[in-house]
DNA sequence: TTCTATCATAGACAACCCCTATCACAATCG
DNA sequence: CGATTGTGATAGGGGTTGTCTATGATAGAA
């Protein structure tokens, strides 16, 4: 059955005349005929009783009509629909953010991309890079911001910002007093995040494997382990975005003398049909970001 | 855009694979591709992110799915519904009956009906032959039941019974004595319906233009003549099936010396789609008033 | 690398839709 | 009463569309 032939039956039903139903169809009257008839020939029954004075629908089809409309309405709905959300730039977005990045980060890029993206609803997901990933390749996110290289031939990703790393001492350290701080020096009474954070690896790749590292100190979050440091358990290394919120807690920062930090990037399927989205987004974001990683260096 | 499409699309959403998608609607997995690929292209929107890993609906997708769902559910409604109402046993049937033998017919024949047809619903309307005859042409009724010859080429009609009239006569008429009464003894006093009423008609037939009509007494309604009869205000014919409620009203019936009557005939249209349920109403009706003529001679 | 699984593409064939021309029938008009 | 008009049905040709099998392209697994 063809949603034409509905179309087609529910044009005779209106005007219950075929030559002038055809018309409204934009077809020969033969032709809607023999499609009436094969319908009727479909469903086994008679739709319309027909004579030269009119063409009266049968009790059997007024009560098919409506369902016969509700059908043709539904596919018209499905173009409107389609034309809606044909803009790429337009719905629902779900975007995974990593738990270093997210608090600090989404404030300064929210506004922006309500502006320029009205349509695009931004959907944040916070959780750990491997969580992310997952959450991307099922299709449960459209894009994710990461601080690590995205693997696999099925994700493409692309440079959003360098974020430098800050050294984050207790006021009363013994390295605060120093213009900068290598990582080295740092190592001695580091404190680390809890496993899977991304920031951990890194923290601990630039530090080496030493400090305070069997003790339960482990930071289920970056902002208690600025508590952490705040209150001289130890020191540690900070993503540049949240140096306010580590001032605010009380904490001493000062530059690395080598200039280490961690790249983030927004990764997104090869596949992914918006990609135009994801440019977007992009875009909004490193607009915001530039120079911040100058300013901070 | 074809059903058959909507269901392709369902069916990939569904299974999340092409050739199975294809092996569960019946067609090889090239042509569910092509055809998939059709409906993106006329909706302009991208239904799935294809890879080999596996096949995933867009959001624009998920927002269609449930429309495709409605619209093809709709259209097998159609032929649920086509199906139980492809007997013509089934369903409401409008029967016109004149006036002066809705009263009498309907109480004999309802239940023999009902039981024969259990599915078909029967919906007594009342009224006159000339509005009965324009209701059915307006497809406004199914079929009628009228004491006339049916006129037209559009019209057909089928003998149920023969109704012989009756004299009906105030218990102290100078006739009520006499086993048999004539027409033309009946005219000096005779009562007769309303106009449009064809018993009015076929009572002047019988008898002649003549006796009281005259005067504003005119009934318009069988009950009331028989009323009026009872009350000594005249004679007039009666149809057999009144025989009853005449009695109960007083009145005094005899046969004619003529065997004049009426034929009541079920009347349809000829084009009408649903003649099988005209001819099982025709035959219930006719089994249980077969030998009334007879008993009533 | 080789094999396997998946979806996409190509070309041929059949079915289907639509058209114009015509028929059949009934109603209307002169 | 015959001609005309209006209606839906039928016939045959042509173009579009759906479907198939065979094959290609690509990615992952052995």
């Amino acid at each position: 059955m063809n949603l034409r032939d509905l179309r087609y039956l529910l044009a005779v039903a209106e005007h219950e005349h075929f030559g002038r139903a055809a018309q409204a169809c934009g077809i020969s009257q033969p032709t809607l005929s023999v499609q009436v008839r094969k319908l009727e020939e479909l469903l086994g029954v008679t739709l319309f009783e027909r004579s030269s004075k009119r063409v009266a629908p049968t009790e059997v089809c007024s009560q098919l009509l409506g369902h016969a409309q509700s059908a043709v309405a539904e596919a018209e709905a499905m173009f409107s629909v389609a034309r809606n959300l044909r803009d790429p730039l337009a719905g629902r977005f779900r975007l995974g953010i990593i738990p270093t990045l997210a608090p600090y980060l989404l404030p300064l890029i929210f506004a922006p991309l309500h502006e320029a993206l009205p349509q695009l609803e931004i959907e944040p997901w916070e959780d750990q890079t491997v969580a992310l990933l997952e959450r991307l390749r099922n299709h449960e996110l459209d894009a994710a911001l990461l601080a690590t290289e995205a693997e696999g031939t099925d994700l493409l990703s692309h440079t959003l910002f360098d974020e430098p790393f800050l050294a984050a001492l207790p006021p009363e350290h013994r390295l605060a007093s120093r213009p900068t701080v290598s990582e080295t020096d740092l190592a001695r009474d580091i404190l680390v995040l809890a496993d899977g954070h991304c920031l951990r690896d890194q923290t601990l790749a630039a530090c080496g494997q030493s400090g305070a590292l069997g003790g339960a100190l482990r930071a289920s979050s970056l902002s208690t382990l600025l508590n952490m440091v705040a209150a001289g358990y130890g020191t540690t290394l900070i993503p540049g975005l949240a140096a306010g919120a580590a001032e605010d807690a009380g904490i001493v920062l000062r530059p690395l003398s080598t200039k280490v930090g961690r790249m983030v990037r927004i990764v997104w399927r090869s596949q992914f049909s918006r990609k135009a989205a994801v440019d977007a987004v992009r875009d909004v974001i490193a607009n915001r970001l530039r120079g911040f990683a100058a300013a901070n260096a």
